[in-house]
DNA sequence: CTGAAAGCGCTTACAG
DNA sequence: CTGAAAGCGCTTACAG
């Protein structure tokens, strides 16, 4: 790699100059600009940005912290990647990079700050949160830190901060009228885990609509399970034990619906006939388990765009960030309702 | 961040004996080591990265190149996710972060050159490439300019690059065996697309145990596909209309052997009873789908874990790299067969 | 429109 | 064991 010392000399001009041909190109000379491009181009120059990083303090790379669920490790959104390739191409187009941050490890050091330390050792600008809703101390320091941060899924605030969801609230009404719509009126909820926002978000949905339906929703009618597909065909196997058993259920993530669709059919029972089901998410394995499983579905190309999007204009930076973003959720009808 | 400047001034020491101690810490008395240590500690000093990376030509990143398929944009290697949960934890705990690169995109630079410019640079140490097999030419000059790879499932060779895989061939002879131990005789394959590494091994494997029993594998029995789920169902469909009709399948991939199950089902045929159907990766939906598909397991958490290991031996690079390492795959026994 | 110079925060021979 | 100094490759007021 040669310098711009190199790129200078070749074009016999000061390193400023080329400096300025790739940073404020418009207060140099037409003629030459070209000819340090020109001689760029040839002798295969490109700016380091350590470098530049070092000067500046602006590095062009967003960090991602994700997975820091200690409890899950290797926690599997079943978007994850969906959402990572939108999110990255989106932000590649910016000429952005995304780094996977590892929580700082140094001896001594507050694990409260882990991630606001390596955030400032690499002077990344900005910071994606993909998180599990785990309140995890280190994260919420990045935003007092005062690192631009905008999470998905997580109500995420702070003078930098703003995040994005889909809209919870709209997806557990379609759901809720979807099933009524089917004729069902003894329906019963899996709700995610409920201290977590989406979970919280999808029952409120679900119930509204019911609730103007008429119809009801006893607190016995309401399970919770923790996402997994485990803890839906458990929560399952409790609905099934009730008396009358319900007509349908909302399982509020597919994973846990997939696991009650097992708890079903090892009751004997049929989808949708005996009892029918709609998930919320839509993953790859909803339209491929028998009968296909309905569900709510989420844009995860659009959270991931829209992250980058957001990131984008907080770290343009004039105005305050972006208010919280909100992604419509569409039903996806299937064979199990 | 308070500086090296800063801390030095504190102890009383100079710059150069403050990077020692983080650095060489061996050459610093113990008495002054723990001075600055304690001192770096209270001020929450921390070396800033960019200006190490620029005086020492290293910054402990890790590039990662994936998804440059563009004929398969978000491209979504089934694995993807179990691997980066790996190979990221694995990375970190040596203290490396890894760094999405972005192609760069600079106007005018030989779109062969992308990525070697990206890393250059932002000072890569290496890069782990995860690839569809498409022989990226931008890829490939990775290993041309000497910067350290570890391939994932990919020949990639070069003075400085490695490999990682599973053991292909070993999980196509474990198909036959298995399949040959349940008493078929009449079987067909549809293989990954043939140009592809791990699709040729898988088939050769296959092809290796069927004629060590003396079971024939004609020609018309082999059919390909894309890895993909509608390229499996169009291959079975072939299949189903050789006369006599195969009674098993050895899908090269677990999304293909979900898409010849459908075919199946379509034409009225029972799984396992008419054809038995067995495949490969043991992916999640694999588990999921009724009856469950019996399937040959990559390890997948092996793989990313080998990844940053052979990345990290290059790394410290005494010695030249490490030889491919080829991990073993497993027979997975479900309702399929 | 352009150049000389200081500065970004570190590392590492070179001396002592 | 420690310090003074040069250097890593860039950017950006400050002058002109």
């Amino acid at each position: 790699m040669s310098s711009i010392r190199e790129l200078a000399r070749r074009c016999g001009v000061s390193v400023a100059t080329v400096s300025r041909v790739f940073n404020t190109p418009e207060v140099v000379s037409q003629r030459t600009r070209q000819h340090v491009l020109d001689m760029a181009a040839e002798i295969g120059y490109l700016p380091n940005e350590s470098a530049r990083t070092l000067a500046t303090k602006k590095s062009n790379m967003v960090g991602l912290v994700w997975d820091t669920d200690h409890r899950r490790p290797g926690w599997r959104h079943p978007f994850l990647q969906d959402i990572l390739v939108a999110l990255k191409s989106a932000l590649s187009a910016q000429g952005l990079h995304l780094l996977m941050l590892a929580p700082d490890q140094s001896a001594g050091l507050d694990p409260g700050q882990r991630f606001v330390r390596a955030v400032q050792r690499h002077n990344v600008d900005g910071v994606v949160v993909i998180d599990n809703g785990s309140r995890d101390p280190a994260v919420l320091a990045l935003a007092d830190a005062g690192v631009p941060c905008v999470a998905l899924d997580l109500r995420f605030t702070g003078p930098r901060c703003t995040y994005i969801t889909s809209d919870n609230h709209g997806g557990g009404r379609l759901a809720a009228a979807h099933l009524i719509e089917r004729g069902h009126r003894r329906i019963a909820t899996i709700t995610g885990p409920l201290p977590a926002w989406p979970a919280v978000r999808r029952l409120a949905g679900f119930r509204a609509a019911l609730a103007e339906a008429g119809v009801p929703l006893a607190d016995t009618d309401i399970e919770s399970g923790d996402w997994y597909l485990d803890s839906g065909h458990a929560a399952m196997n409790r609905l099934l034990a009730r008396d009358p058993r319900p007509t349908a259920v909302f399982a509020a993530g597919d994973e846990m619906a997939v696991g009650a669709m097992r708890a079903i059919h090892e009751a004997g029972l049929r989808i949708p006939d005996d009892i029918a089901i709609i998930g919320f998410d839509d993953i790859e394995v909803a339209a491929l388990i028998p009968p296909g499983l309905t569900t709510i579905a989420q844009d995860k190309t659009g959270i991931g765009t829209g992250a980058a999007e957001a990131m984008v204009a907080m770290l343009l930076g004039t105005a305050p960030p972006p208010g919280p973003t909100t992604l419509p959720t569409t039903l996806v009808t299937r064979g199990s309702t």
